[in-house]
DNA sequence: GTCTATAGAAGGATAGAC
DNA sequence: GTCTATCCTTCTATAGAC
C-alpha cells in the first residue's frame, strides 16, 4: 500500500466516521461521505465495496474506543475508592471531547446483533471479572458487593458516566429551561457521579 | 370523524408506531408501514400528509409516554425511600413491557432538537423541582442534597433505569458470555436500583 | 375514504475511460 | 488510483378512478 493510498483511506475513514457519527447508518449518504472526504463516489466503493463495510470498520472502531476507555477499571494498583474516582474523571473527559460516542454507540447496537457479536469476539467477559472481584475482594466484603452483583454495580457505573451524553438532547432541553448550563452539569459530574457511587456501595 | 376514520387512522397509528421503533425514523419505509396497517401507501399520506409528520406524531406519543413515568416522583405521600423505591419497581416494569422505547427516544432525541422543544413546551422544569425539592426539603437536607444538587440526582435515578435498556443489546451480548440472563439482570435491577440510590444520597 | 398507477427524485453500486 | 457517466432500484409523494 503507498503512501497515497493511505492518505485517501483514511481521508474516506474519517469523512465517513463524522457523517455516520451525526446521521448514523440508515441517515448517512455516500455522496454526503464523498463531499466530506473531498472525492467522488466511486472511490469509496473502490476502497469499501458497499456502505455496510463501510459502516462496520467505522463501527468498529468507534466501540473499540469506548469500550477501550472501561480499561482502567481493571488496571491493578488503585484501591477501588481511588479507581472509581479516576475513573469517573478520566470518562466524562473523554466522552467531553466525544459526546456523539454514546448515542451513536447506543443505537446501533440494538440493530445489528452480528456486529456486536463481533465486537465482543476477543473479550473475556468471566475472567474479566474474576480478575476485577479478587483484586478488590476485601473492599468489597467490606461494602456490601457480592461478586454476583458486579455486573449490576458495573451497569450502574457505566450508566452514571454515559446516559448524560446519551440523553444530551433532552437533558439540554430541560436545563435549557432553567439557570444551568449543560457544560456546568457536565463538570460537576464528574464529581458527583465519584462520591454517588462509592457512597451507594458503602455500608 | 367517523368510526371507520377512526379505525383507519388508528391502524396506520399502531403500524407506524411498531415500525418506527423497530427502524427509527430514517430507517423506516412507508411501504413497510402500509403493509403492517394491512392498507396501501396512498393511504399514509391520505392521512397524515408526509411521513415526517407521521413520525412526529408517533414520536411524541411514544415520548410522552415515558416521560410520564417519571410523574410518581413527584407525587406526594410518601417518604422520598418509599418514592424511590415505588420507582423503580414500576419504572423498570414498565420498561420490561417496553423494552424498545429508550433507544428509540434517546437517538431520536439527539437528531432532531425542535421535536424536543415541542415536547416540552408545557413542562414547567424549575416549579417541578422546586415543589420536589420543598416536599423532601428535610430528609434531603439530612441527606446532603442540595437544591442545586437535584438535577445530577434525577438524571443519576433515569440513568439507572433506562440505560440497561438502551444498552441492551451490548448488556444482552456480554450477560450471553456468562451464565447470567438478561431479564433476571433486570428482575435484580428493580432492588438494586433502589437500594443503590438510597445508600448514594445517606450520609 | 380507498385503491391502482406512476411521477419524480435520490440512493447505492458499477462500467469504462484515463 | 481516480474520475465521469449511468444503471437500476427504491423511496416519498401525488394524480386520478371508483
Amino acid at each position: 500500500m503507498t503512501d497515497n493510498d493511505k492518505q485517501t483511506e483514511e481521508k474516506i475513514f474519517d469523512a465517513a466516521t463524522d457523517v455516520f457519527l451525526d446521521k448514523g447508518m440508515d441517515g448517512a449518504r455516500m455522496q454526503d461521505i464523498a463531499n466530506h472526504a473531498g472525492i467522488n463516489k466511486a472511490l469509496l466503493h473502490y476502497y469499501y465495496r458497499t456502505k455496510d463495510q463501510l459502516f462496520d470498520a467505522v463501527f468498529q472502531m468507534i466501540a473499540k474506543k469506548m469500550l477501550k476507555k472501561f480499561a482502567p477499571v481493571f488496571d491493578e494498583n488503585l484501591t477501588l475508592e481511588d479507581k472509581i474516582r479516576f475513573f469517573f474523571r478520566e470518562h466524562i473527559t473523554f466522552l467531553l471531547e466525544n459526546p456523539r460516542l454514546p448515542a451513536f454507540v447506543l443505537n446501533e447496537i440494538n440493530r445489528n446483533p452480528e456486529r456486536v457479536k463481533k465486537l465482543l469476539k476477543n473479550v473475556d467477559v468471566e475472567s474479566l471479572w474474576k480478575k476485577l472481584y479478587e483484586q478488590h475482594k476485601t473492599e468489597l466484603d467490606k461494602y456490601n458487593v457480592s461478586e454476583k452483583m458486579l455486573p449490576q454495580l458495573m451497569t450502574s457505573i457505566a450508566a452514571m458516566s454515559v446516559f448524560p451524553f446519551a440523553a444530551k438532547g433532552l437533558i439540554e432541553a430541560i436545563l435549557s429551561k432553567t439557570s444551568i448550563n449543560f457544560n456546568d452539569y457536565i463538570e460537576e459530574r464528574k464529581q458527583f457521579a465519584a462520591d454517588f457511587v462509592i457512597n451507594a456501595i458503602t455500608k
